[in-house]
DNA sequence: GTCGTCGTTTGATCTGGGTCAAAGTCAGAC
DNA sequence: GTCTGACTTTGACCCAGATCAAACGACGAC
């Protein structure tokens, strides 16, 4: 457990994987220097809980590599994803001391937090920290509003294939996209959360996944590797307007 | 058509009606002055569109009276609100040039707008307008998230209920509260805007008001008054927490 | 090796909410 | 007044996805 997660925290911003992306992404040399000084990193194990909603939260910060999930809960259990964090994604809320939602590291988990207080205080000094956070804001607001069209009006099969488009665009950036127009990737959830995340039970996310397997839009090694032979039929299947809305 | 709305148009911002709780609440005496200088007014009837997704959008701006949604739109007619735009509400996203979402005035509304380009000039050199805006997204996103825990895990009984107790809550600051404890407000959505809101259709809708109806949780007036006897009974109905999480 | 656990798949059955259809209510136009 | 159109209610029926249940596969502990 928590094998090289400690050690490698980087020691200087500079070489952080997340530079460009996080909250700290317009930060100039000086204003790095000064959050350098109030950062420290958190590891945390693949099902270990990073808080509870109602918790007392003194810290905010960024995922800087592996996954992790916000979900609520209703007293009798039942449960709903909110949002999946990933790395250079941002957690806690500057101005709130109460967590809002549960936060859980579904993959090892490595966060660089800041305490908020200090926080707060630079984000009233530094306005590149408070654009970049309100960039990060919006853009999740729009990822909030897609999902909601998720949730409410797409079939099971579309929520399905939705959330394999996703994830493979997500990570389309980063690496994969093999030349042919191929895309393969490791799903980072099991069952049961893309369940939580598509307001579905685990049972009808197998089934449908099994159902697109064998109508030949995904294809799948094991239980976790995908490969998608055409984006463009994942997408269509995804009920997504297929030329990709070009927004920002 | 269109009657006093134009005319309605507060001179200077000292006079608006949403002058502490829209994106320029923070602004001081200065600031305003500014903002007063590159606003305008619009007037919208009942059932106009303010704006469609896609098209080029030069400006933002802030609810000022009425009631607006945001919603989207699947190439097969299916639609899902996404946003439920009240006074002080802000719409547009400063950085981009195509709106996202379809804006529709569901009531007769006046909006008080900015052109993008002197707004985001502004933004850069007032930090009040920015970290007002900022606060606001992260209210949005708030009520985002808890907008996917009912789509995606409430009953359709719940998920009226909520719809009832988010629009009575929100109505509450400002007006209504019959000391008794009784509540009395309009809805201000047909059923099929209820319908969209939620993710059902307007049949369900209809049926599960009749239901609360029925069962006393809520009394009607016609089609559009709404009295709320007891609000706790609507919030357990809703499947809420009762005693009222507080965040913040 | 066996056992236990966790995640997953698949089957059988049930049901909440969708769909299709018809009729009721109300306000404004004429 | 009555006609029209928008909104709403109610009924009958159906199906997508939930629920209940069983079994399968992979992996780590022992």
């Amino acid at each position: 457990m928590l094998p090289d997660t400690l050690t490698f925290a980087p020691r200087n911003c500079g070489d952080c994987p997340i530079r460009h992306r996080a909250v700290c992404a317009r930060c100039d040399a000086d204003e790095l220097t000064k959050l350098d000084q109030i950062k420290y990193y958190r590891s945390f194990s693949a099902g270990q809980s990073v808080i509870w909603s109602g918790d007392n939260m003194d810290f905010v910060g960024s995922v800087v590599s592996g996954i992790a999930t916000l979900t609520q809960t209703m007293e009798d259990g039942r449960t709903q994803m909110v949002g999946l964090l990933l790395p250079s994604d941002f957690v806690g809320r500057p101005g709130r001391n109460q967590a809002a939602y549960d936060v859980v590291a579904v993959s090892d988990l490595v966060m660089c937090c800041f305490r908020k207080a200090p926080f707060e205080q630079m984000m009233t000094e530094t306005p590149h920290i408070a654009q970049r956070l309100l960039q990060m804001t919006l853009d999740e607001l729009d990822a909030a509003r897609e999902w909601m069209l998720v949730l409410g009006r797409k079939t099971a099969r579309e929520k399905i294939a939705s959330l394999l488009s996703i994830i493979a665009s997500r990570n389309a950036t980063l690496e994969m996209a093999t030349a042919s127009g191929e895309m393969v990737f490791d799903l980072p959830l099991t069952r049961e959360a893309m369940a939580d995340y598509l307001g579905l039970t685990l049972e009808t996310v197998s089934r449908q996944i099994s159902a697109l397997k064998r109508d030949g839009v995904i294809v799948l090694e094991g239980k976790r590797r995908v490969t998608v032979p055409d984006f463009d039929r994942l997408m269509e299947e995804a009920g997504d307007d297929s030329d990709g809305g070009i927004l920002s």
